[in-house]
RNA sequence: AGGGAUGUGGCGCAGUCCGGUUAGCGCACUUGGUUUGGGACCAAGGGGUCGAAGGUUCGAAUCCUUUCAUCCCUACCA
């Protein structure tokens, strides 16, 4: 194991990829744009997937699984939406190999072309909505609310682990609903548990917006979005929310009967987060010594390290203290390799980022205590066993709030207001972060802001402050102030 | 997509310009011993055919062509 991981300040970009390969949460494949999850990187996701299943499902959804592949013609449906994916699908044509006629390995076999070409999903609303229109054919069978958790392809250009991959994980909801206003509700309602999770779990805060027509999901007529900040001060979109009124109804003429017997369009929504939040997670808490986890997400908790050696007295106390954790839920690991020294061993639970860690040695026991680190400020104390099991499950949720509380301070900090585009430009340049200022509502505007600066509007936020006024480029009216930042 | 760089045991690298003994080194790994409260030490071992394919040559990690992958910068992107 290579001690090193770049600093932040040397090179983020690197110090991000340092962190995903020392921790272990993923390894580049013999795939372009593709990455192999390794377990740890998958029990984080793992860990987010339980949580959020368990709010869809609270929320009355229920999952459901749609085919990876759709018909070529599926997607050409609605013209927004074929336009927003064109550019980055895999498209699959064949479905049979031969050897090779003319030396070895095996080659395309051209007589199995397919009639229809298929593409591998890069979201999967056509498919769905196609499915629909099957299953809807009265108010009775409303409101539909289907999650289905699955891979999608998107072919990107430039991948970075987690953050953007060729392929990736993620979970998508699709609903549909009797009345407009339903599905309004719907996505907003998902909209806000999304900003929810983040918080209390990812400790990530978010601000909740709207997205530009020029930012909104191809096919929606209404993109929510919850907007993160990362340590280099750019902007992750870590989830969005859809509104996509009857777009995708009229497309595959998902029609219902109301109560009074009346033919009407469906109203749907969608929404999504993928192993990207995996990426913002580390981006927001960790540091130069490696992974740090929010307790709530951390596969491991607590891990316990004897001192000097895994000595029978010193196991048998730390299998003591490890039942008592475990009887409240905290997940233990008690470390057994009497290989390692404790120095290299605690270097490297810091790198994996585990929340606590407690090491006990003869020196401790003597004393009836052990000595309990804790990973977000390196911090570390004396300890009762006595009193070990409530010491150990307040730091956790200390912990916990402590991330938060820090990623807030962080993005305030970072935090700008510009009234003048010169005022803007120099923030952009000088200090980063999210500025917000006065916007016109044109999508002209927003990319001259973009041509002029790379910073794109985030969001329109939701809450916060709502008082009009003068666009900072064209001087027009502007019903509020809207977050720009450079984003991932 | 443009520019730059890289690919040699599990990881990190040297060797490549100026082809030529059995391809080296550090970490990791195995065995034995001594150690052990913040990344231990000594000794002995195992493991690579040099990203892939083709070519030049008596001879290729090294030269040429093609290709794949990765990283960085810029551009692009629900």
């Amino acid at each position: 194991m290579a001690k090193e991981i770049t600093k932040r300040e040397d090179n983020y970009s690197q110090w991000y990829t340092d962190i995903v390969k020392k921790a272990a949460l993923a390894d580049h494949s013999a795939v372009r744009g593709c990455m192999v999850i390794k377990p740890t990187g998958f029990a984080i996701w793992e860990k987010m997937k339980d949580q959020l299943d368990k709010m869809f499902k609270d929320t009355g959804h229920v999952n459901a699984y749609f085919p990876l592949f759709i018909p070529k013609s599926f997607l050409s449906k609605e013209a927004e939406h074929v336009e927003g994916f064109a550019k980055e699908c895999a498209v699959v044509t064949h479905h049979r190999l031969m050897n090779n006629p003319d030396g070895p390995g095996v080659v395309v076999d051209p007589s199995a072309k397919l009639e229809e070409e298929l593409i591998v999903r890069p979201t999967s609303e056509t498919i769905i909505w196609n499915t629909y229109r099957d299953w809807i054919k009265s108010y009775r069978d409303l409101p539909l609310l289907i999650n289905q958790w699955a891979n999608v392809v998107r072919w990107e250009m430039r991948t970075r682990p987690f953050l953007r991959t060729a392929e990736f994980l993620w979970q998508e909801g699709h609903t549909a609903h009797a009345t407009e206003q339903e599905a309004i509700e719907e996505s907003r309602m998902i909209h806000d548990l999304y900003a929810q999770f983040a918080e209390e779990y990812m400790a990530m805060p978010v601000i909740k917006g709207a997205k530009t027509a020029n930012e909104r999901f191809a096919g929606a007529v209404e993109t929510f979005t919850i907007e993160a900040m990362m340590q280099d001060k750019k902007a992750l979109q870590a989830g969005t929310s859809h509104f996509l009124g009857q777009n995708f109804a009229k497309a595959f003429e998902v029609k219902y009967l109301n109560s009074e017997n009346k033919e009407e369009y469906v109203w749907a929504t969608s929404w999504g987060v993928s192993t990207r939040l995996v990426g913002g997670l580390v981006m927001t808490h960790s540091d130069d010594e490696g992974l740090v986890l929010p307790p709530k997400l951390a596969p491991i908790q607590v891990v316990i390290v004897p001192i000097p050696k895994p000595l029978p007295e010193l196991l048998e106390k730390g299998a003591q203290i490890a039942k008592l954790l475990r009887d409240k839920g905290i997940s233990v690991k008690i470390d057994q390799d009497p290989t390692k020294r404790p120095g290299f061993k605690f270097a490297e639970y810091e790198m994996k980022g585990i929340p606590v860690r407690i090491g006990i040695g003869p020196r401790d026991l003597e004393k009836n205590q052990v000595e309990v680190a804790r990973r977000d400020t390196k911090t570390k104390e004396g300890v009762s066993i006595d009193g070990i099991v409530d010491h150990v499950s307040k730091l956790l949720v200390d912990i916990q709030e402590n991330l938060l509380v820090k990623a807030k301070a962080f993005r305030a900090e970072n935090t700008h207001t510009a009234d003048t585009y010169d005022d803007f430009k120099s923030l952009l340049d000088e200090k980063g972060g999210f500025i917000e200022a006065h916007w016109d509502g044109t999508t002209e505007t927003e990319l001259k802001v973009k041509g002029d600066t790379g910073a794109t509007i985030r969001c329109i936020p939701i809450e916060g402050d709502k008082a009009p006024g003068k666009c900072m480029v064209t001087g027009k009216d502007s019903t509020q102030k809207v977050i720009f930042a450079k984003a991932y």
